[in-house]
Order: structure tokens, then C-alpha cells, then sequence
DNA sequence: CAATTCACG
DNA sequence: ACGTACGTGAATTGA
């Protein structure tokens, strides 16, 4: 018999679900339908799984504490005394756990008078002696010393989402200790959880080093006359006795009276009808689908879903104005391209609740009777991402009118989350689990492609109108519950049209120009890698982090300023603190600017000029989480400035009529406007309204100086802080910027707030509002979500609290420009102009004139971005303009 | 596919 | 002590 394929796999149940329990803090959020938490048992689950999936045991079994009282209680009665009583939200969820782990076909263990870990230890010793690859999983630091050649010890790390491997080598190198002496180790220091002492005042470093001196507990006792009178060696002497318990109490037992033999724990077949009973009682609809897309039990779908009836239409004689007669269908039209300017629509798929009809594209579309009724105003339209939809009839040369809803928009309104790449991830977001995801239907990465059979793809299609048609009357009744139906009827929802139109017309791009430049920064950068390589004194490739880390570090023995958890930092940020320190440093940097240009954006672009000479981005709506656009495929909000160098690729922007002009108009400070409209701060106000220069003010107010007496060195930091104050501040955040120490950036913080105690207040506000709701919100009544503003973990919960601070202001700001867009495009009609909306970049828009068309843009868009919304600040627009992006 | 880096507001 | 400024997308390396 081989030994290789003999692995078990040792589950800390008692430990690992109780942490699961607090790594979803906000238990409100995790209850099914009988009122039941449900947050331990996901969370176990979810980590359970994937540790099942990863390993892949040959034996499996999950450990539980037996009870209150063990062995170790009768050695000392305060064992894992002053513990808080288990929550009652946990209490009524650990009868499911073995439930789920029948499931599973996972055995599960506890033994009177023993804790988890000693069956853990116990059977982990049995297993190794068998030649078993043994891997324990726990919560609970103390298992490590169960480490062996062969026994690998996994803890976890922030909640339980990672695992941290213990091995007897990786002990070595945390510690400098073997596995068989962190009980000396705990002995020594002692437990607070478990609630045994120790001896006073030695902690983990000084138990490491007496242990490294002595070895063992016995070994610093043997020698403790020989120690030099301290008030550490009294400690030692006074609490021998103590110490020698506290070893006792951390000793797992590795020969506890266990009655499962490794045979008893060999792992079983997962009980399909068993997990998909448990998942339904706990409604855990995503983990359903996935069940049933993996194992095709398609019977085991509910409801009345279970066969959605359709039509499937394939000739002329079938198509008549009768099949689009109802006042409002759902439409859906499937592209496997997520770039919808490429590929092409496949099959279509419309209807309502219960007359559904599919039909291949290359026929339907053609019919003069669904083009009729695309383009009728009055025969209301259901969709999923009408920006698609729009997007891709409009290349057909197809009209398309009467959209009434998109669930996509309001689905990512209520959610504020990117459901955008399948229909299936948010009709479970809303608990409709009957739809497949596209991945089972078509496949994933290269191997993504139409079914064979025709009949799968229109089913499924089918399924998607039956649930667009049930997301409808779903999202609707929550945008109404949440105060959000205008701000998805009256911004979202017509947006959604004008962005349509801005990507078809897209923007010129001349490639001349482009590849002028690209040969130019060709010879640059061979010039730069012969510098860079001439010091190194070999060759490398630059563009590698870790060659160049290697380079830099061992070889030119320059000093480490950062570490990444790969190896050193070679970020711009660092090599700017070792300027001077070899000339290779300013190589580099212009190298790295360089080569980003080049790739990016020099070549990058090239690649998406089309046969129309132009660029068509795609800006994505339905995408962030503070309300802003995003552009993609390629990125136009992003196109280099702050260079000159780059700032230069901009001249490739060009208007797509001769006699054009390029046209820009951007709002100055719009963040710090809205901050103050916010927060209602009068100094902050008078300053917006007096027109005066925000950081040189900001500067006299901190430092408490005049106008005149403002240094450029003062205003910059004074920037820096409203910077900060933007973001949500931290001292850390903002020593980073100002490269200040974090004592100096606090005092900073501090006198900031002296000078605006209602920012402070404001701040402060957003922050209880975002704890007491669960959601941060802006002007106009989007949502972000922030459950971890409750978090236990420092950082996890400064990060939300960061997060309801900037989601406001950053949130309002995008609104506001959303606005401006709209009411631009019903201006531009109105008016009767040939001017184009191009591009959007968060607080600037961009458009193409006749030149005669210019002067009425500079009056008529500053007007209009400056009035799109009502504020207790004004608003102000700046405008430009010239013969590319550049001039502009 | 994750990690690192860097372009923009 | 903790170790991040907010929001994005794309290129590159290397497992």
C-alpha cells in the first residue's frame, strides 16, 4: 500500500466556529426565514470548504469541545475561567454544524472530560505514526506545537478567510524554537484566553530567550542559581510552581482515551439531498446554485421554475405584430463579448411572465415587426444593462426606444455592487436562485463558447426573462422603500441613454501622431536600460520587481526602505528616498515613467483606434462604489497630465471634423465645495463665495497667520490636509504624503479641526450615521454599504470609517456631474447644436465643436455644470478649448 | 491568477 | 500597537 495518498485532515470545530461567529460581526444581517443566525455557520462553512476543496482528504474529522469541565479543570479549577458567556446568537446555531457536516460525509468527535484539541493531538500522532500527511485547522494558536515532519499546523488569520501554515521549519524561523517547546513557551508567559498565569512579567520575548538559554522550563530551573540576582529571577523562584502547571495546562494530550479509529474518520460521498436541504433551511441560495450547476441536478430546481415555457422562433411565418402586443416585455440579447463594440448578439429573448418567445439573432433582427416594436416609444421595454442594449441595436443601425426599466442600474443602486457581468450574480443578490450563472451555461476563459445544442442557450435565455420580469417589481418596491426611485428614474436610468451615445461616437484618435511618439520613446528607453545596465553591471529585465529589488539591494547594497510580503519595495515612492544615493536611481525612474507611457498608453491606445479612426470606450455605470463612472477598454479617464512627457499623448486627441475644436470645461474644487455645503461650515463657505484661493486660506486659518505670511511651503500642507480631510484623514495617511512624521501630520489634523469645528462635527456625524444605519449616503440619497464600521479589527474598521467619511463627498460630487451630463445633452438638442459630449472624467467634460460653435459652448456649459444641482455654495466652471485634447 | 506598479480624478 | 490616505484600469512579471 502507497502512503501517498493518505491524508487527513484535522478540523478545530469548537475554536474555528466560534471564530466564524465574530468574523461576521454584524450577525442582524445573517438570519433565515425562521429567524435563526446563520453568520457562524456561513462563515464555517465557506473556510470548511474551501480547506475540503484544497486538501482533498482521504479522512476527515472535526473536533468538538465535549464541555464545560475537562481534565484540565481538575487541575486547576480557573481554567478558561472569566471567559463571557456564549452569545445566545451563537448558541442557537451549533446544532447545524453537524448537520452540515453529514452533508459533508465528514465525521465529527467530542469525548467527555477532553478538549477538541487532545482528540486533535491524540489522532494527529496516530496518523503521522501510520505515515498520513496530516494537516490540522484551527483558530487557536497553542496547536502548533502538534507540528511535525509530517503534520502541518494551519491557523487563522484575520477572521477566517486566511490560513497561516505552521511547519516545524516555520516555527523555527517565527520563534527559533521547536514545536515540542512552545509549551515551555506558554508555560513561561502563560495564557490570558485560557486564563492560566504563568510566571509575572514574562511575556513572549522573554520566554523566548530564557528558553533560548535554557531550552526547556526544567532547563532554566536547573540553572536558576546561576542567574544574576534580578527582580525577573525572583518572579522565576516565586512562581515555580505556577509555571510548571501553566506547562501542564498547555500540553496537549496526545494519548487521550479516543474511541474513532483512523478507519471510523475515512471522508464519504457530499449527501447532495442532504447539503441542498441544509443550504435551503438556511438560505443559502448562492451556495444552491453552485450545487446544482456542479451537479447537474437539475431536478432538484423548486417552484414554478422548474420549466419555464417558451417559444423558440425560427421562421418568418412565426413572427407577427401580435407577438408584440403586451404594454411592456423584458428584453434580453445575449453577446458573449464583455466588450459589447465587439462581438455580436446571438439570440434574443423577450416577454412577460408568461408568454416568453426566443429566436436567433441573424433571424430576429431582421424582422420588421421586432424592429417596429424596438422602436416604439409606447411599447415599454424591461432590460438587463440598457447601455448594452443600446449600445449594440445602434450598430445594427436599429432604433430602440420605450426602455421603462433596467434591473441592472437598480439592482447596483440597491446594492452598490458590480453585478454587471451576469444576470445570474444579481438575481441571486436578490434571492432569485433559479437562473444558472453564464459560466455553467457557456464555459469560462478560452474555453467560453456557445452550447452545442441550440435548445440549452434559449432555455437559459429563457430563464433570464423570467427573471428580469420577477427583478423588476423586486427592485422597484426596494427604490421606492429607500427613498431611491429619483435618483434611479431621474439620473440613472436616462443616463444610461447619453453614455450610450458618447461611446458610439467615440473620440478621434490619430495614429501618426502615436506612433511618432512610440519611436521616439523607443531610443530613450534603449538609451536608459545601456545607463542602467552599465552601473548594474549586468543585464536584467527592469520592468521585474524582483530582479530589480535583487539589483538594487544585494547587489548595490542601497538601504531597504520598504518591504512588500514578496520581498523589497522598488515603488517610485522609495526610489525617490534613494535619489543621490547611485545614479542608477534616476535611471530607473525615468525608465519606469517612460516604459509606463510607452506601454500603456503610446502603444496601448493603438490598439483600440477602429476602422472609424476613433476610440470607444465603455464607461461603467454600474460599477463603484461611491457613485462615479469608470472607463474601460480602453481607460479615457486616465490619460497621462501631470508629465509633461505624458501630457503630450493628449495631442493624439483630436476632433473628428476638420475645423473642429476640442472643448473642455472641469469644476474647480468641486469636492471641497460639496464638503462644505455638507457640513455647513460658515469659513469654509465665505471663502467659496469670495471666490478666494481654498488652500491659501485653509493655511491662514491652521497657522493662524496673514494672507501675505502664507509661505508656498505652508499652502502646500495646508492642500495636503484638505487632501486628507477628503479622503477621510489619518495621521498615517498624511505623513505619507507630506513625507512628515506621524506626530507632526496629528498636530496638523489637530489644528485643522480647531479651525473648522464643523467639519469635525460633520465628519463625526457621517461616521454614527454610517453605525447606526449600516450605510454612508449622499446628497441625493445613493447608498454604500459599510458592514464593517462595526468591525473588531482596527484596521478593517478604520478603512469603513475612512469610507463613510469620503463616500458622501466623493458620491455627491458624481452625482452633481451627472446631472450636468444630462441636462448638456437635453441642451445640446434643444439648442440645436452639432456639438458632442465625448468623455467624462469625474469632474470635467469633454466635447467636440464646429468652431463657430464655441463661444456659445463657453457661455452655455459653464452655465449649465455650474446650475445642475442647487447648493448653499456656488459652483465654479473653468473652460478650454483647442485643436486637440492637449491645446485644450 | 495574484502581486506590484503607476496613470488619472 | 495596529500599518492605509478615497475612487478607478492596465501592463507586467512570475507562480
Amino acid at each position: 500500500m502507497t502512503t501517498k495518498n493518505k491524508k487527513l485532515l484535522l478540523f478545530d470545530g469548537s475554536s474555528l466556529a466560534f471564530r466564524a461567529f465574530f468574523a461576521i460581526p454584524n450577525f442582524d444581517t445573517f438570519v433565515n426565514k425562521n429567524g435563526l443566525h446563520t453568520n457562524a455557520l456561513f462563515a464555517f462553512h465557506s473556510m470548511f470548504k474551501t480547506v475540503l476543496d484544497k486538501e482533498a482528504p482521504s479522512h476527515a474529522l472535526v473536533a468538538w469541545d465535549a464541555g464545560k469541565t475537562t481534565f484540565r479543570t481538575e487541575m486547576y479549577g480557573d481554567y478558561k475561567g472569566g471567559r463571557q458567556k456564549t452569545p445566545a446568537e451563537f448558541r442557537e446555531q451549533m446544532p447545524f454544524f453537524n448537520v452540515m457536516l453529514d452533508a459533508f460525509g465528514v465525521s465529527h468527535y467530542g469525548l467527555v472530560n477532553y478538549e477538541a484539541d487532545d482528540i486533535i493531538g491524540t489522532l494527529a500522532m496516530q496518523a503521522a505514526d501510520q505515515g498520513f500527511e496530516v494537516v490540522i485547522v484551527s483558530g487557536d494558536r497553542d496547536l502548533i506545537q502538534l507540528a511535525r515532519p509530517n503534520i502541518r499546523v494551519d491557523i487563522t488569520r484575520k477572521g477566517v478567510s486566511q490560513l497561516e501554515p505552521y511547519t516545524p521549519e516555520t516555527i523555527d524561523e517565527k520563534y527559533g524554537i521547536t514545536p515540542q517547546q512552545i509549551v515551555d513557551m506558554k508555560g513561561l508567559m502563560g495564557d490570558s484566553s485560557d486564563n492560566y498565569p504563568g510566571v509575572t512579567k514574562i511575556g513572549e520575548k522573554t520566554a523566548l530567550k530564557l528558553l533560548h538559554d535554557y531550552e526547556s522550563m526544567e532547563g532554566v530551573y536547573d540553572h536558576i542559581d546561576e542567574m544574576k540576582a534580578s527582580k525577573r529571577k525572583e518572579n522565576l523562584i516565586n512562581d515555580k510552581e505556577q509555571a510548571f502547571l501553566s506547562k501542564k495546562l498547555a500540553r496537549i494530550a496526545t494519548e487521550a482515551p479516543v474511541e474513532v479509529s483512523l478507519d471510523d474518520i475515512v471522508r464519504q460521498d457530499i449527501d447532495v439531498q442532504a447539503l441542498m436541504t441544509f443550504y435551503k433551511d438556511m438560505d443559502f441560495n448562492q451556495f444552491m446554485s453552485q450545487l446544482l450547476d456542479k451537479t447537474d441536478n437539475q431536478d432538484l430546481l423548486s417552484e414554478d421554475w422548474e420549466d419555464v415555457d417558451y417559444h423558440y422562433l425560427s421562421q418568418a411565418d412565426q413572427v407577427s405584430a401580435e407577438l408584440f402586443s403586451a404594454d411592456t416585455m423584458a428584453l434580453y440579447m445575449e453577446n458573449l463579448a464583455k466588450n459589447y463594440h465587439e462581438g455580436q448578439i446571438e439570440m434574443v429573448a423577450w416577454g412577460s411572465k408568461d408568454q416568453i418567445y426566443v429566436a436567433d439573432a441573424n433571424f430576429i433582427l431582421k424582422q420588421a415587426d421586432f424592429q417596429i416594436w424596438l422602436a416604439d416609444v409606447d411599447k415599454k421595454k424591461v432590460v438587463y444593462d440598457a447601455k448594452r442594449s443600446q449600445v449594440m441595436l445602434s450598430k445594427l443601425g436599429l432604433d430602440f426606444a420605450g426602455i421603462q426599466d433596467d434591473v441592472l442600474i437598480a439592482g447596483y443602486l440597491l446594492t452598490a455592487k458590480d453585478l454587471s457581468k451576469d444576470l445570474a450574480e444579481l438575481a441571486h443578490e436578490f434571492g432569485i436562485d433559479q437562473l444558472a450563472f453564464d459560466e455553467s451555461i457557456y464555459g469560462k476563459g478560452a474555453k467560453r463558447a456557445l452550447p452545442e445544442d441550440q435548445e440549452t442557450m434559449a432555455s437559459h435565455l429563457a430563464r433570464k426573462i423570467a427573471a428580469i420580469w420577477q427583478l423588476q417589481s423586486l427592485t422597484q418596491d426596494q427604490l421606492a422603500s429607500n427613498e431611491m426611485l429619483d435618483l434611479y428614474q431621474d439620473l440613472e436610468l436616462p443616463l444610461a441613454k447619453v453614455l450610450a451615445q458618447m461611446e458610439i461616437q467615440g473620440v478621434r484618435v490619430d495614429r501618426k501622431q502615436l506612433e511618432t511618439m512610440q519611436a521616439e520613446f523607443d531610443v530613450k528607453l534603449g538609451e536608459l536600460e545601456n545607463d542602467i545596465y552599465q552601473i548594474a553591471g549586468h543585464d536584467f529585465n527592469i520592468n521585474s520587481p524582483k530582479q530589480l529589488g535583487k539589483v538594487l539591494f544585494e547587489e548595490l547594497e542601497l538601504p531597504v526602505i520598504k518591504k512588500t510580503k514578496t520581498g523589497y519595495s522598488t515603488a517610485q515612492s522609495v526610489l525617490e528616498k534613494l535619489q543621490g544615493k547611485s545614479p542608477i536611481i534616476d535611471y530607473i525612474l525615468d525608465y519606469r515613467q517612460l516604459a509606463k507611457l510607452q506601454s500603456t498608453y503610446v502603444a496601448g491606445l493603438q490598439d483600440f483606434i477602429q476602422e472609424d479612426h476613433k476610440i470607444h470606450t465603455r464607461f461603467q455605470q454600474t460599477l463603484t462604489t461611491t457613485g462615479r463612472l469608470s472607463s474601460a477598454d480602453p481607460n479615457l479617464q486616465n490619460i497621462p497630465i501631470r508629465s509633461d512627457e505624458g501630457r503630450k499623448i493628449r495631442k493624439a486627441f483630436i476632433p473628428s471634423h476638420s475645423g473642429w475644436k476640442i472643448f473642455s470645461s472641469d469644476y474647480s474644487q468641486i469636492e471641497l465645495r460639496v464638503l462644505a455645503h455638507l457640513s455647513g461650515d460658515d469659513h469654509m463657505r465665505d471663502v467659496f463665495q469670495a471666490g478666494q484661493d481654498i488652500h491659501q486660506s485653509t493655511a491662514m486659518k491652521v497657522y493662524g497667520v496673514d494672507s501675505n505670511a502664507v509661505s508656498k511651503n505652508m499652502r502646500r500642507n495646508a492642500k495636503a490636509v484638505n487632501f486628507g480631510i477628503v479622503y477621510g484623514i489619518s495621521d498615517y495617511g498624511l505623513s505619507q504624503n507630506l513625507n512628515i512624521s506621524r506626530k507632526e501630520a496629528q498636530s496638523f489634523i489637530d489644528a485643522y479641526f480647531e479651525s473648522f469645528p464643523k467639519i469635525e462635527d460633520y465628519m463625526d456625524r457621517v461616521v454614527q450615521e454610517a453605525r447606526d444605519k449600516g450605510y454612508a449616503q449622499t446628497m441625493f440619497n445613493r447608498r454604500r454599504y459599510l458592514p464593517d464600521i462595526k468591525a473588531k479589527n482596527f484596521n478593517v474598521r478604520s478603512f469603513a470609517e475612512r469610507n463613510a467619511m469620503n463616500t458622501p463627498i466623493q458620491g455627491t460630487a458624481a452625482d452633481i456631474i451627472k446631472f450636468a451630463m444630462l441636462a448638456m445633452d437635453k441642451a445640446l438638442k434643444e439648442k440645436n447644436l452639432q456639438a458632442r459630449m465625448l468623455l467624462q472624467v469625474h469632474d470635467e467634460l469633454i466635447f467636440e465643436c464646429p468652431e463657430e460653435e464655441v463661444p456659445v459652448l463657453e457661455d452655455l456649459v459653464p452655465e449649465i455644470m455650474a446650475s445642475a444641482v442647487d447648493l448653499s455654495i456656488p459652483l465654479t466652471v473653468e473652460s478650454s478649448y483647442g485643436d486637440n485634447w492637449y491645446d485644450a
